[in-house]
DNA sequence: GCCGTTTTCGGCCCGACTGTTTTCAGTCG
């Protein structure tokens, strides 16, 4: 992990327990200095030699101090002496829904329960009920959300998300009842991965709606059920909320629940000194409750003297400063992305022939795709070796014969071997159109091991770019340990660009890298890293990564032609 | 614990739903 994450990790363990604990606005205070370190692009260490880490919005001198300490020893003393302060078990208690730090102290200190399975005992026992305020149907649903907590997948990826939005929304549609519809929350904000879906309907009859909601196919439970709004688990515990809401409410609804929180808080507070106050309703003056602005999101946001912010941007990480003064960037349009700089064929570990792959970006509005397969190291993935390469070339030669406006590049997905030398010679790489140069091996090695083996590839004057360029796999596998700054410096000075992987479980480079990569200078380049003709679409992952790191046109290589 | 166009103290976003109550506390987002 980098110092930012560990010291993040930290701080959000602090504020986690403060809020078990009641104390919300120190909890607050820990939970946005952790939020805002998380984001990041410089390192902490840095800013601690440099001494400036209480400059860092939200960061004063206790939680710099901190920093400090977690740092040098690697710990907090801080969180140390609240984990002894806090009854054992409350914690994981507070895992189970409906159980939050009220609850989860009482049945701690009055039933003496102390995990989950003992929790499951007494909710059986029917212990639970005889406390006050508590009864059978209290109960009843914490034994079913056990149940739900002991199978339930904590995030989804984004990625495969994506057809169960399509799926409902369509499902809602066909109701004469919705008049708009958009998911909201993370998912509109395009994280690498989402909690749950933010379902927002506009309709004049909210009880229709919200009955064809609670009627879904693919429902597995039903939390709750309400007017105005309802949450269910659908089956694989993937919870979704449904908010129906006027249609003149529309826009200040999709800007509440797109959030993220943070950019929310802070939205609420710049609207609190101009004298509003914004709710999912709308702008009010504070006055005279006097109705400003609530249809659409570009009123809301234009009164309060700022841009219309991409949802993308909103993470409290600048970009109401910049919509304040009018300087956003003109982040990366979706059909700016001309092309596909990584995808692989039959030829190596794909599904598809060049043709197909071709044909498939064809369909979605490319002008161009780079056939990148697997080098011979990778014998697992039947790697190309020379003779193979070059055969390759020929295919692709005749093909792009036949082609109008559409080009196919000759690339490769070259292996970075252990020494940071290069699968393939110069003589070869010479003669190709795009090269990805990507570690598959030695994923353990220290940071300093690492970051040179990386830095002599980009050395390789025939490199394009860094293919995935941490090596993370999405809740499976951390990022290599390597110095990301060198790597950019070094990517900077030779002109080789950074890989934005669309994978779905890669999204590597991530957005806050990515964002940090361009502060180095360094371009990147989008690849779907396609193994079948139907994963050209990933793309689209990709590019809302770039948008999320504030890339513009500018930033990415295949937004040429 | 942090912050300041209400600046060194006093405030820190706010509403819906549930389950238990009989007017509300707790949880969630």
């Amino acid at each position: 992990m980098s110092s930012n994450a560990v010291v993040a990790a930290i701080l959000y363990e602090i504020s986690e327990i403060l809020t078990v604990k009641n104390d919300r606005f120190r909890s607050r205070a820990y939970q946005l200095a952790a939020q805002r370190i998380t984001s990041l692009t410089e390192d902490v260490k840095v800013l601690r030699e440099k001494e400036q880490l209480d400059e860092i919005p939200g960061v004063g001198k206790s939680i710099a101090s901190t920093i400090v300490e977690i740092l040098d020893t690697g710990q907090s003393k801080i969180l140390e002496e609240l984990k002894e302060s806090l009854p054992k078990g409350v914690q994981d208690l507070m895992e189970i829904e409906g159980i939050g730090p009220r609850i989860a102290m009482r049945l701690v200190e009055e039933l003496g329960i102390t995990n989950i399975d003992q929790l499951e005992q007494a909710a059986k026992d029917g212990k639970i009920r005889v406390l006050k305020g508590f009864g059978e149907k209290k109960e009843a649903n914490i034994l079913q959300s056990i149940k739900e907590f002991r199978s339930r997948q904590t995030r989804f990826l984004l990625g495969s998300v994506l057809p169960v939005v399509d799926e409902m929304i369509s499902w809602m549609k066909e109701s004469d009842a919705v008049k708009k519809i958009e998911v909201a929350g993370s998912f509109r904000r395009r994280k690498d991965t989402v909690g749950d879906l933010d379902l927002l309907v506009a309709s004049d009859a909210s009880d229709i709606a919200s009955e064809r909601f609670v009627s879904m196919p693919p429902i597995e439970r039903v939390i709750s059920h309400g007017q105005t709004r309802s949450t269910v688990y659908l089956k694989g515990h993937l919870q979704v909320d449904c908010r129906v809401i006027k249609s003149e409410e529309y826009g200040a609804a999709l800007q509440y629940f797109t959030g993220s929180k943070e950019h929310n808080v802070k939205l609420r507070t710049i609207a609190v000194k101009q004298g509003y106050k914004l709710n999912e309703y709308g702008l009010y003056k504070r006055e005279n409750d006097e109705l400003v602005a609530s249809e659409s999101e570009e009123q809301i946001y234009n009164a309060l003297g700022m841009q219309w912010i991409p949802p993308e941007l909103r993470e409290n990480r600048g970009e109401i400063e910049a919509a304040l003064t009018g300087t956003l960037p003109h982040i990366i349009e979706y059909e700016e992305i001309k092309g596909d700089l990584h995808v692989h064929t039959k030829w190596s570990d794909g599904t598809a022939t060049i043709v197909e792959m071709a044909e498939a970006a064809k369909k979605l509005g490319l002008k161009y795709i780079a056939i990148c397969d697997h080098s011979k190291s990778l014998g697992i993935a039947h790697g190309l070796n020379e003779e193979r390469l070059f055969e390759q070339g020929k295919e692709i030669d005749k093909i792009n014969e036949n082609l109008e406006d559409f080009k196919i590049l000759k690339g490769i997905e070259c292996d970075i071997k252990s020494d940071g030398s290069l699968d393939f010679s110069s003589t070869i790489l010479k003669e190709l159109d795009f090269v990805v140069a990507s570690i598959h091996s030695g994923f353990k090695s220290e940071a300093d091991v690492m970051t040179e083996r990386m830095i002599k590839a980009i050395h390789n004057e025939y490199v394009s770019t860094i293919g995935h360029p941490t090596g993370r796999i999405i809740q499976k596998r951390n990022p290599y340990s390597l110095d990301l700054g060198k790597v950019f410096e070094a990517a900077a000075s030779q002109d080789v660009a950074m890989e934005i992987n669309a994978f779905p479980d890669r999204l590597d480079l991530d957005d806050v890298s990515s964002q940090k990569a361009k502060e180095y200078g360094v371009k990147l380049s989008i690849g779907s890293d396609a193994h079948a003709s139907n994963q050209i679409d990933f793309l689209k992952l990709g590019i809302a990564v770039a948008r999320r790191g504030w890339l513009t046109a500018e930033d990415i290589l295949n937004t040429k032609i």
